[in-house]
Formats: structure tokens, sequence, C-alpha cells
DNA sequence: TGTACATCAGTGAACGCGCGTTCACTGATGTAC
DNA sequence: TGTACATCAGTGAACGCGCGTTCACTGATGTAC
């Protein structure tokens, strides 16, 4: 499918100099191009100009690698939802600006789904055994906060604008999470993908008031 | 993982006699146990006792059987949608009976990806390329209906009984489905997986309250 | 009821592929004296 | 400032693996006469 992705990338030293991060880097566009699966130490290697075993220095192996996309996938869909969140404080009322926090975050969650349908797949992709450890901290957003808990911080301040009953609060996040999270999957690569981005937006538009409404 | 999966099945006679069955079988067996990337050619001859290129007697290619494994698993999604509704008319007044028949669809979806996590995988799983075509026939339960037309009938009695407004009617089955597949998507292999079962019934009682007072 | 023959389901052998991973190595770098 | 040496990043070659798929075949079945 792709056409002459690896480049040869000539080097002049023998050191690399830092192939641990292009090992990465190559790692976050094969996950772009093609998601979980397409995360191939090799091919990694290749887009580095490396021989295929020196990657054993900086990764223990294929399923390290992937560990490390996922931790820098988190964090990517952490930052958009960052940066949306900022953008929406235009209420003047508590009450209205917490929604919009709410909302910004499923905007952003969605957005990013569509945008960097890859990404999104690999942030959520199911690691074999458990190579996770220090897994929690990599994902984190500027905020220092990870998507999930920025989605308890939008809802956190919805009770506290009054907006939900603080006895709804427990949990709400795997509700609203679900929601978001069922829309993006169906619409990247499951029965919805055949809609067209109106719909899409229009379908993410209800969906939120939904939760809002349902919450 | 699986041990000695492979049954010999000795046959007496040269011809296998239904073989096209026997491989279905098998491929079906396969998305069970690892869901659709484990539906392997080979390993499906070895179960019917077969040698591998056999299969292509009755199947074109490794797609063609997934797909049909893909949809002997909407199937079995839509006949256990079909039977959680038979046993959910409980209610007397309509608007109450109508409401149980979405929350039935809502539960046997959730069941079935929990109970039946390998076949769901499978039924929602991306084909590459093209391979469809007489696909919506085979998907359906006993009614004929697929899993999404069951989702649409009990909105529509949901309608007729006067609980949901009928300007709210078009495309509600994109809302419910979303934050049905969400949980079913977290829960089985996402962030959601340590939750105990007791949480995850709970919270799938507490999102089918969120569809049916948001929608 | 018996024979000739077409059909086609399953066989046997082989292909090329790309993968993850291991081994013993080599050559550049940086530190201790 | 200069030399010896330890360190370790990247090399070269190879492994075994299982996969999907193609080819020319063989042998059982069912039909026509």
């Amino acid at each position: 499918m792709a056409i002459a992705t690896a480049r040869p990338r000539v080097r002049s030293t023998y050191r690399h100099g830092d192939l641990r991060r292009a090992l990465l880097q190559a790692g976050i566009e094969l996950a772009r191009e093609g998601g979980p699966d397409a995360i191939v130490l090799r091919e990694a290697t290749r887009r580095a100009g490396v021989v295929p075993n020196a990657a054993y220095r900086h990764f223990a192996s294929r399923q390290a690698l992937l560990q490390a996309v996922r931790s820098a996938a988190l964090s990517a869909l952490a930052i958009a939802m960052e940066t949306e969140i900022a953008g929406a404080r235009r209420g003047r009322r508590p009450a209205d600006s917490a929604r919009a926090s709410l909302r910004a975050v499923g905007t952003a969650y969605l957005r990013f789904a569509r945008a960097e349908t890859g990404l999104f797949r690999t942030a959520f992709a199911v690691l074999d055994d458990e190579v996770r450890g220090e897994d929690d901290l990599a994902k984190a957003g500027h905020s220092g906060l990870n998507p999930f808990q920025l989605l308890g911080a939008a809802l956190d301040r919805l009770v506290e604008a009054g907006v939900l009953p603080a006895q709804h609060r427990p949990g709400a996040e795997y509700l609203a999470w679900s929601a978001v999270h069922g829309l993006a999957m169906l619409v990247i690569e499951g029965p919805l993908r055949r809609l067209s981005r109106r719909q899409i937006r229009d379908t993410g538009r209800r969906l939120l008031d939904m939760v809002e409404k349902g919450l």
C-alpha cells in the first residue's frame, strides 16, 4: 500500500545519536497510518535508517515500543482536549461554562478519533501481557491530567456549578465516556462509516445533548 | 495458549461431506477464542481435518471466510436480542412495554459483548476491501431483522407508545447504539476491563437510564 | 443391472513473504590516568 | 595534552515461524447410456 515508505536516511556517523526518539517517532507515524497492528519493529528501524536488531538497545520488545506509542497517543488526546477546553470558556454563568467544558471534552474526543484514527485506535489498543507500569504518567497532557481525568474534572465542574446533582456524580465518567467512545468507534471503523461529515457532526451534537440531559 | 486445539478428526471417506459447514464452524470457534484476527484459514482446515488448500473449494480467500463468520456473529447477536425482547414483555401499559423492549435490546447487546467477546469483536470487524454483497440477509435473526433493525423497531414502538416524541425519532438509533456500543467496548477490551461484574451491571443500567432520559 | 465417463472435492508439494528475536561482532565515544 | 581502555550503540548474519495462496494431481461420486 504505502509506496517507498522506507527512507534510507543516510547517516554519516556510526552512532545514530537519538535512535530511541527516532524509533518512537517512526512508531507513531506507523500507528497514524495503520493503527496498532501497523507498528512493526522492522519497519520502524527501516525508517530510522538502522539495522533491525538495533531496536533492542532501546526497546525490550515490539510490545514495549507499542506501549510507548500508546502513551504518546493518549498524551496527544489529552492535549487535544485541553486545547478544546481552553477555547470553549465562553459562558458567563458558571453553569454554562461548566457545560461548555464537558462538551469540549466530548467534541475533542470525537474530532481526535476522526482526525487521528490510527492514533486513536492505538491509544485504546489492548496490550497482550502486562507491559504497563509507569503507564499513567506518560499519558498526561500539559495539565498533568490524562484524558479520563480531564473528563472527571469537567464533571466535577458541573457539580460545582449546580448542574449535575452530586449523587449522580460517582461513575458518571463511565456513562459520558461510553456514549462518546461508542460514537467514535462506530464512525471510524463501524457501520456509521458511510455517514457524511455533516451527519456525523450533527449526531455528535445530539449525542452530547443526550449525555447532558440524561446524566 | 490453546492446547491441542487441532482435532485430527479422522475421516474414512475421501470426500469430507460437508466441508463448507465444517470450515465455517471452525471459523466461528476461532473467532470465539480470539476475535477476528484469530480466524486463520490454515487452522480452520486443520480443525476440519483437511489439507490447507482444500478451503479454496468453498471460500475464495481468507477474507471470504471472515465475512461468513462475521455474518454468523451478527446473526447470533440478533437472536440474542430477540430472545431478550421476547422475555421482557412484562409491562401492561404500552409505554412500559415499549421501554422494556428498548432496554432488552441494550441489555442483550451488553451481555453478548461480555459472554461472546470474540464473536462480538468479529461482528464489528472492518473488512479490508469490500467483500460484502449479500451481507444484509445473513445477519438477520429469526424475525428477519438484523441487530440495527431490531433497535430501530424498539424505538418505533417507543414513538407509538407516546414515550418518544416523533421528531426525536430520526437518527435516534445512532445515539442509543453509540452509548451501548461504547460501554461494551470499554468493558471488553478497554480501560473498564477491571470493573467487577456488579459494577459493570450497574453501569449498564445507569447507561440505559441515561439513554431513555436523554433521547 | 452394468459400464464409461465427466465432474469436482480433496491431496501433495511447494512458493515467497515478512515478521520478531538471538548471537557474536565492531567501531566510536568518553573517561581515568 | 596525550594515551589506554572500558563501555555500549549499532552491525551482520542467521533462526524458525506460520501464514495465504498456486499448481498439477488423484480418486470418489453420480449420471448417461
